[in-house]
DNA sequence: ATATTTGTGTGCGCTAACGAACAGACTACG
DNA sequence: CGTAGTCTGTTCGTTAGCGCACACAAATAT
């Protein structure tokens, strides 16, 4: 057996580091199966882990009084969860709720900040994903705020696509709607259109992407812009 | 002359470090005034220069495609602008417009990032102000999506009093409109239920707050939330 | 004094989204 | 096979907020 970086999947993140820092990382990590629907810790909790997805999805979730809540953010294999440990912080932003059923690597929240002072690099990608991060949050709010139910959940459907690396996949309308931050219904009348379209088609939460371009053509332009950010931020290194 | 802890107005922040610690950052630091309106960079600039706010605000905004911004964070004298550079990255994540006149301590990016590095306490502080940020953030997003605009009028104007550091303060329907995301017309509603309640009164953008008791219990929890968010986090340590 | 800019108030029709309640259709399970 | 649970669709009345356009008053400039 070779410690070699292996096929996909993989995590972006650490597909980056030097090869050795990625070793040494990994003496740490242990690859785990997660199962849709758990929750992995809610807002507020201290962070016991530091999750790699490599194939699967996480959803960042913010509630606020009288149970209402809202997706805030999404993290798949292009990311990590955890990064309230990179602020000095051991408590959670967010209640962390598996989307799409996957692996991911996992390290205990200590030997995670060992990593971090072991490896220069290491940290400072981090620090520049954390700066991504914000920015997708600050893009999903003003998005929240402007854009109709039917852009967003074209955007909503193509970032679950990225991530879950596949233009097939499982999602109910219900759950759609929590993350929408919508009534289930309104996610009933938006999907109806997307597939009144020839864009998706769907049943009982077996959901297929039909026409990427068209679906990308008619969702908000927001989904572009998170796309770029990521990319100028984690590959251009400005 | 001594080189003491001035008295109010003070960057709380600042106010919280080692003395010497904060000795050393003054030798960097200068102070200015800003005034109304004047930009101090926009999204995806470079940033020259940190600031402090010991007595002015500084809106941070996020425009979005076709005109449409949105204010996504404020900075007084308990916060800072120019967090960017806490994450290795060189580029704003958003405008910042002074919001309300008044003086500012300011560091050019160099030396506060040689600071960053003298002073590891200076660091960690700043780190738990960017979760802090952070928080916040997550917390406006949600209330941007459900809350009415009485209720984030409400809360925004507490907001304004405790970075104006006063129950009067200038400000305009049409800004408070900018920042809340919603048509002046829709301000004018809402201030208008708020004055019929004798919460405040204002004319011409001389606003004053008449009933603090009144407005809080009026506004959305997000601004207790917030505000135990900061006290938690940057004074209880956890 | 007069004109212009700035800040606020109103009125009108419109639409996206809401809340609640119910109906059908497919799936899984005993 | 039937029953219970899950997922999706529809209907109806309501409402918060939108876009537009206009009116008016106070402040500022000429």
């Amino acid at each position: 057996m070779r410690f070699d970086l292996p096929a996909l999947p993989m995590n972006r993140l650490l597909a980056d580091l030097p090869k050795s820092d990625y070793l040494h990382l990994m003496q740490s990590c242990e690859s785990v199966e997660l199962v849709l629907n758990e929750v992995l810790c809610s807002a507020g909790d201290e962070v016991h882990h530091v999750y790699f997805p490599t194939k699967c999805i996480i959803s960042l979730m913010r509630s606020i009084e009288s149970g209402r809540d809202l997706e805030v953010g999404m993290v798949g294999n292009e990311g990590m969860l955890g990064c309230s440990l990179l602020m000095n912080v051991n408590a959670a932003l967010f209640s962390s709720v598996v989307q799409q059923s996957g692996s991911a690597l996992r390290i205990p929240s200590k030997n995670f900040i060992q990593e971090l002072h072991y490896s220069a690099s290491f940290q400072q990608m981090l620090q520049r994903y954390l700066y991504v991060s914000f920015s997708l949050l600050v893009q999903n709010s003003a998005c929240n705020r402007f854009h109709l139910v039917e852009e967003r959940l074209a955007r909503l459907l193509l970032m679950i696509r990225d991530r879950a690396q596949s233009v097939s996949f499982f999602v109910t309308q219900e759950s759609l709607a929590r993350m929408l931050g919508v009534r289930r219904v309104g996610v009933t009348k938006a999907a109806g259109l997307l597939q009144g379209k020839r864009l998706v088609s769907y049943s009982r939460g077996n959901l297929k992407i039909e026409d990427s371009i068209g679906l990308e053509s008619i969702s908000c332009s927001c989904y572009k812009t998170d796309n770029d950010t990521y990319k100028k931020i984690m590959h251009n290194k400005i």
